[in-house]
RNA sequence: GGUCCGGUAGCUCAGCUGGAUAGAGCAUCAGCCUUCUAAGCUGAGGGUCAUUGGUUCGAAUCCAAUCCGGAUCACCA
């Protein structure tokens, strides 16, 4: 059990014991307590004054000396400031969690617990290659799915492709018109970079048509709406949607290619899926659950045949789900897969990683749900995440200014290649051992960059700045796991001494945030919030960087001081490794 | 206009279920490698926590109003 937890229940029944009532854990809170005063833990006793109409000072003098009685194997003193009661916990406490911990691969791991979660991320269309926005998306849809598992959960990682509408015709229109025949094979082009090409190709006809259209007196609208280029790709469209073979066969095509380039990426970034969806397969489904919806009461039908969910209870107004003309809308494919997940997998949860611009669309899709009855209507999840951004704003791929993800993830791994070589630590490794490391490096530092920030809020990318190696990062972190593996390589723990004596400053510190990674993980779950451990594991890596300076390992005062170094050395690269697996990052054993 | 989100050091971010003197990193400055990996460590400077009022023993944190920024409110996806 978790010290503060432990902290928390004796509290509670000291108090009971002394003053003849119930109390909660809410009543009162725990805290680490503050470096500059004596103490492990801290209960701040004025939430507790009135209740028991005692000063602080005798409050804290009676829950801090019955303690000490009854428990002096977990409270070795205490003292009370102010309205703090500030408990020092027993050294036999923490060599105990030591001990027991010290070799624990994975540390805080939680049995499963018998439910199935879906974690639905990535979602890309297919007319553009990927860009940092989606990067960290895929990031956290990740890393949500390790963080779900370690807390004891079976999880699915799914993925909606939105590989037909009017984005994709439109590369295909432009690759009809311009392409004289070129792929990515002739031109030696990344397939999704390839059919981002004629994605903006299309895009720049378009404009100079319109600006044709404008000269020839039309106004904005009717130009805009009648640019021959895109009456071809609405066309087109429709021609998909009756089968016309032809338009088929060059969306399989092209589809094809961007999948190869996706799976390029995917690959370096470590990502994949357990189940794929293809909107092109759900938007019918999705009409077929509409209609039964419409039966059941849950949608109904105005004069003019779309079709109509009254939301206006709950504040988000009528949402129509079925065009007049019976094609289906955006948020049709996703009732539809709703629910063909849980009659497949029969999921309790449904984790959607997606932008916070669609926050609106989600509501919508939950109520939606609990509408249609499904029974996990209320444990959709809406993964909320804020957008990247430039110093100058949004990313806009019309403008050009989108941060590309091989790109990006390229220039990473060359940063990660010139510093390592700059260093020259690893000179005895092989070709493949450095392009490995360059990866895991480079890679690190660009997953531990996207996650450290919480997911609610939008974050700013500085291309000028790129992603630094130093301070609060994933390589600070991956240095002083690798850094401990070495010493861990040279000393060897005796596994037959337990260890024993007191905790100098740093020690204890360092074994007091090894004991709070569960409690953490446990956080990062409980919030779907990834930079919590983030934080967490750059916090354990800082301190034990400053432990390793002050105090030396390997020729620690006496034989005892060494083992109890090693033991907590041996925990922290542990945590980390666990802790960085469970946001997708890979660490060295040396670097 | 309705709804929602945000505003903390020069920059990027923690802290927000109220608690002790508001913290990190980067950048700036000063020290530290003949000892376990210096992608490091130690120290310094840097703040009207957007503003104003309220709640209370106590407010960056909760409430209200205001200012600023953003998202969204499509028979687009």
């Amino acid at each position: 059990m978790h010290i503060v937890k432990i902290i928390q229940e004796s509290v509670i029944n000291v108090l009971e014991k002394l003053y003849h009532q119930p109390f909660h854990a809410t009543d009162f809170q725990i805290n680490q307590t503050k470096a500059e005063f004596e103490g492990d833990y801290t209960v701040v006793l004025f939430s507790l004054l009135k209740k028991t109409k005692l000063a602080p000072a005798k409050l804290g003098e009676d829950i801090g000396q019955a303690l000490l009685v009854s428990q002096p194997q977990i409270y070795a003193s205490c003292n009370i400031i102010n309205g703090f009661l500030n408990f020092t916990i027993a050294d036999e406490f923490w060599l105990d969690y030591l001990t027991k911990n010290s070799s624990i691969a994975k540390p805080g791991k939680q049995e499963a617990n018998g439910k199935k979660v879906m974690v639905e991320y990535a979602s890309p269309n297919t007319n553009k290659p990927l860009h940092l926005g989606h990067l960290r998306n895929i990031f956290l849809g990740w890393s949500i799915a390790e963080i779900l598992k370690y807390s004891g959960y079976q999880v699915l990682k799914g993925c909606i492709v939105n590989d037909r509408g009017i984005h994709i015709c439109k590369s295909m229109i432009a690759w009809q018109k311009f392409a004289n025949g070129a792929t990515p094979q002739s031109t030696g082009i990344k397939g999704d970079h390839f059919v981002g090409e004629y994605y903006v190709k299309f895009n720049d006809e378009y404009k100079k048509q319109v600006n044709e259209g404008l000269a020839k007196g039309l106004d904005k609208e009717t130009a805009e709406k009648n640019a021959p280029i895109l009456l071809e790709a609405q066309d087109m469209l429709l021609q998909w949607e009756a089968g016309d073979t032809e338009v088929k066969t060059l969306w399989n095509k092209m589809n094809g290619w961007v999948y190869e380039g996706f799976d390029v990426t995917y690959k370096k970034l470590g990502s994949d899926f357990d189940r794929m969806y293809y909107e092109s397969n759900t938007y019918l489904l999705g009409k077929e659950i509409v209609q039964q919806g419409i039966n059941k009461n849950v949608f109904f039908k105005k004069e003019d045949g779309s079709v109509w969910i009254d939301l206006e209870k709950e504040g988000l107004g009528e949402k129509l789900v079925l065009r007049k003309d019976g094609t289906s809308v955006y948020i049709t494919q996703d009732i539809g897969l709703a629910q063909q997940r849980y009659d497949e997998e029969k999921i309790d949860r449904c984790i959607y990683v997606i932008g916070d611009e669609q926050n609106y669309h989600m509501k919508v899709l939950q109520e939606i749900a609990k509408h249609m009855g499904l029974p996990y209507a209320d444990d959709i999840y809406h993964l909320s995440y804020g957008m990247v951004e430039l110093p100058g704003g949004r990313m806009k791929s019309r403008e050009g200014t989108v941060v590309d993800a091989d790109d990006i993830i390229d220039e990473m791994e060359n940063v990660a290649r010139t510093k390592t070589e700059e260093l020259g630590k690893v000179k005895d490794f092989t070709t493949a051992e450095l392009e490995n490391l360059y990866h895991i490096i480079g890679v690190g530092a660009l997953k531990f960059f996207l996650l450290r920030v919480d997911p609610k809020k939008k974050m700013i990318f500085n291309p000028e700045e790129s992603i630094d190696f130093h301070g609060f990062t994933g390589p600070f972190i991956q240095f002083n796991h690798a850094r401990i593996k070495s010493i861990l390589r040279k000393n060897e723990i005796d596994e037959t001494v337990k260890p024993s004596g007191s905790f100098l400053p740093l020690e204890k510190e360092l074994v007091v945030l090894l004991e709070r990674f569960g409690t953490t993980v446990a956080q990062a779950n409980e919030e779907m919030n990834p930079a919590a451990l983030a934080i967490y594991i750059y916090q354990l890596s800082k301190t034990f960087s400053s432990f390793y300076n002050e105090h030396s390992i390997a020729c620690a005062e006496t034989t005892e001081k060494k083992q109890l170094r090693l033991m907590l050395s041996r925990a922290t690269a542990n945590t980390i490794k666990a802790g960085m697996n469970l946001l997708g990052i890979d660490v060295p054993e040396r670097m």
